[in-house]
DNA sequence: CCTGCATTCTTTTTT
DNA sequence: AGAATGCAGG
């Protein structure tokens, strides 16, 4: 046991060992966290205070979920199958497959993704008749999505004006479709769980004796649903409720946008008597300036539970900071900064380049491609996501669930069979006469649309026949021919990569079936459900590792969202622009410049030896080019953290160009800093905006009459209709139209 | 039923 | 700019 807790720090020894009771770790980025969550799961089991059995670990996403089995596989030789550790949503699933009945659910019911979901909310607008543009269908999704995730059905949501009650009816004629189709959205899975948890006292009672450690990682971003769920499951309030082992940093908390409350933690804090909270502040990651630079961002949210990071690394480098003329230039000047970087050792996989929105990665990407520079982009579209494969996937689905209504549209027509709206509209017309699926009405239909559409389902029923017996990735690879699936594919120009997605879903099918043929080993439980219903489950839940193919040695592009709780020897943050980070549309109330303050930090604090700000005074964006000033962020980070690689020429009155390039300054870290921070003196002067501004350009102090002094923040247009907008300081900030304002460059 | 043009809308994202 | 959707015409 000794070893098991060997390396850790006061504060990470005194998380792990605390006595089973409700527990907050506020773990600070690069604190360790998922070590401490791990660590205390081990010293559980082997101090013989908990069982397998009695584990619940809880994550977010499936890649923390693998994370936590596979540190746990390495820390004790136990079998981690008898513990629960999953995700919400997977975890969910597994009770709710468990349970069927009681949850009023097909054995085998199926989970839409948000593109099913948003498919079968348009289908019932059309059904009901209902105005798309008066109820847009996405507005409705997060309608109904954000009241799901509030724990709310139709009939707890409050309507005090005809637009919201008409919504909530809406949302209850969308909830009895899904009854009736017999699937399930996201957000269902988690309050059906909490229903039937709340409901059915015998599953209740199981499962509150059975969890005796409830572990939830990444707390900050539960929901209010989630944390019912928790709070049902730990069994509140009762006499022996379970021990809730909370680990969060509200700090991080990047997701409030879909819904997380960060004041769960404030509230769990309080509602479970959490007698002391334990802070990590030591942080393992980051030298001791870009900690500084974030602990002073940080600093200037309100409403925080407090944590100051540190570190006994010393200071290391400067924070370089780069402003180019345009996104392109500010493109050339990273990928040339990187090869510098490798050329002096460092491996491309330690560099990653992030961004605020994934827009922002076409231009660089282009410079590295034109630059060879091999790189990777997380975040794309996932394989479960692919349209071949959602197709393929709608085959299985109605062969496992021929109700779901959903799939049946997807597929009845693709590829073609000569099915055309006519006669899918006649089809929906009478499963509402008879208040029967798609499937099940066609054949009450009769004239030609019948034959047609009643060939779709032969064909399906045929397939069902003949894969009855047969393992599941013949399943699949039969539904594959039988469908025209691959004939279609093969016949389009650019199938082949379709091709080889559709055999890779074969492969995946196969590799699901020896994961889940396992020999059952002793303490483990069968997972509920036929094999294709759960691969197909999987599929739903687990859209697929894009982390999988891992492939040569690349730079790593994504968005800040997607770094969390990645590290990399050297990071640029790219685009660090007023309106674009800050986000335009989260500048202008407090909460949401605060979240964006906290991606700010997550940012920062993804890197361990080097630290770049990049921004760009013009950059394409939809189609127009737009002006910037540099973001609010910079005047949070002290100036002495900072090295500007350019001249200052900033808004802000009076602000003289300083030029941080001074040589040398900083020590070498890590063996790859041979040479002493920029490579070569670089251009310094930015350009002017290839644009008539009649001699101004973005940053330039001018003089109006009656406004006064101002520099200009952006311009748009050009000829007779250019326009500049300009902060007057005290006088506002004001649009005006270069041809009839009067302004005077000065300075 | 398919094809091509117009119109719209663009933060962040996991499940 | 570019994707994605929706509608008119072949």
């Amino acid at each position: 046991m000794s070893k098991l807790l060997e390396n850790l720090n006061t504060e990470q020894h005194a998380a792990v060992t605390l006595p089973p009771q409700a527990a907050l770790i506020l773990a600070g980025a690069g604190s360790g966290k998922t070590r401490v969550l791990t660590t205390r799961i081990a010293w559980l089991l082997q101090t013989g205070q908990a069982s397998p059995a009695s584990i619940l670990g809880v994550t977010f996403t499936n890649k923390a979920a693998k994370e936590m089995l596979t540190r746990l596989g390495a820390m004790l030789p136990i079998n981690t199958r008898g513990m629960w550790i999953g995700t919400f949503h997977g975890l969910c699933n597994r009770m709710l497959r468990a349970h069927y009945r009681e949850a009023a659910l097909p054995q085998t019911f199926q989970i839409l993704d948000t593109a099913d979901q948003l498919a079968a909310i348009k289908r019932l607008l059309k059904a009901l008749n209902v105005d798309d543009e008066k109820f847009p269908p996405r507005e409705l999704q997060h309608f109904i999505n954000a009241n799901k995730e509030a724990g709310y059905r139709p009939q707890q949501v409050e309507a005090w004006d005809e637009y919201t009650r008409k919504r909530v009816e809406l949302y209850h004629e969308y909830d009895a479709q899904c009854q009736k189709e017999g699937v399930v959205d996201f957000p269902e899975l988690l309050l059906r769980s909490y229903e039937l948890l709340s409901r059915n006292e015998p599953i209740r009672r199981h499962y509150q004796l059975r969890f005796r450690h409830i572990l939830v990682d990444e707390f900050q971003d539960t929901n209010r649903l989630q944390y019912l769920w928790l709070k049902i499951l730990a069994a509140h309030g009762a006499e022996q409720p379970a021990a809730i082992f909370a680990v969060g940093d509200d700090d991080q908390s990047i997701y409030g946008f879909r819904g997380a409350e960060v004041g769960n933690m404030r509230d769990f804090e309080r509602e479970f008597h959490v007698a002391s909270v334990i802070r990590l502040e030591q942080n393992y990651r980051s030298h001791g300036n870009i900690l500084d630079a974030a602990n002073a961002i940080i600093a200037n949210n309100s409403k925080r539970l407090g944590k100051n990071l540190w570190t006994d690394q010393g200071s290391g480098e400067p924070i370089r900071v780069y402003e180019a003329p345009t996104d392109i230039d500010e493109g050339r000047w990273i990928v040339e900064e990187i090869q510098q970087l490798v050329r002096d050792g460092a491996s491309r996989s330690d560099v990653a380049l992030l961004y605020r929105s994934n827009a922002q990665s076409r231009v660089l990407e282009q410079q590295l491609f034109s630059s060879g520079v091999p790189y990777k982009v997380y975040g794309g579209l996932r394989f479960f996501e692919r349209q071949e494969i959602k197709h393929a996937l709608a085959y299985l689905r109605l062969l496992a669930n021929p109700d779901d209504d959903t799939a049946f549209l997807r597929v009845v027509n693709f590829p073609t069979r000569g099915i055309g709206a006519r006669s899918l509209e006649l089809l929906q017309d009478s499963a509402r006469t008879f208040n029967t699926s798609l499937y099940a009405t066609v054949p009450h239909l009769s004239g030609k649309p019948a034959s047609a559409i009643g060939g779709f389902v032969r064909l399906i029923e045929e397939m069902r026949h003949a894969t009855e017996e047969l393992p599941l990735y013949e399943i699949v690879d039969h539904i594959l021919d039988t469908s025209g699936l691959r004939a279609h594919y093969r016949a389009e120009r650019e199938g082949q990569e379709r091709l080889e997605n559709l055999d890779e879903l074969v492969s995946a099918a196969r590799y699901f079936m020896n994961e889940a043929d396992a020999p059952v080993a002793e303490g483990e439980e069968a997972q509920h459900g036929d094999p294709l219903s759960r691969f197909l489950a999987h599929a739903s839940l687990e859209a697929g590792d894009h982390q999988a193919e891992a492939g040569q040695d690349a730079v790593q592009l994504m968005t800040v969202h997607a770094a969390k709780g990645l590290e990399f020897d050297a990071v640029f943050i790219t685009g660090v622009e007023d309106g674009l980070f800050p986000h335009e549309q989260s500048m202008n109330d407090i909460a949401s410049l605060e979240e964006e303050r906290r991606l700010m930090y997550v940012a920062v604090t993804r890197a361990r030896k080097r630290l770049y700000l990049t921004l760009a005074q013009s950059r394409m964006l939809h189609g127009q080019t737009r002006y910037a000033i540099k973001s609010r962020f910079f005047e949070e980070i002290p100036e002495g953290l900072l090295k500007w690689l350019t001249p200052r020429v900033q808004a802000g009155f009076g602000a003289s160009a300083s030029y941080g390039q001074r040589s040398g300054g900083s020590s070498s870290y890590g063996g790859w800093n041979k040479s002493p921070v920029s490579p070569k003196p670089r251009e310094a002067m930015p350009q002017q905006p290839s644009r008539d501004l009649g001699g101004l350009r973005i940053g330039q102090l001018v003089r109006h009459a009656k406004f006064g002094d101002g520099v200009i923040l952006a311009a748009e247009g050009s000829g007779a209709d250019a326009k500049v907008q300009i902060n007057f300081g005290s006088a506002g900030v004001k649009w005006l139209l270069l041809s009839l304002a009067k302004l005077e460059a000065i300075g």
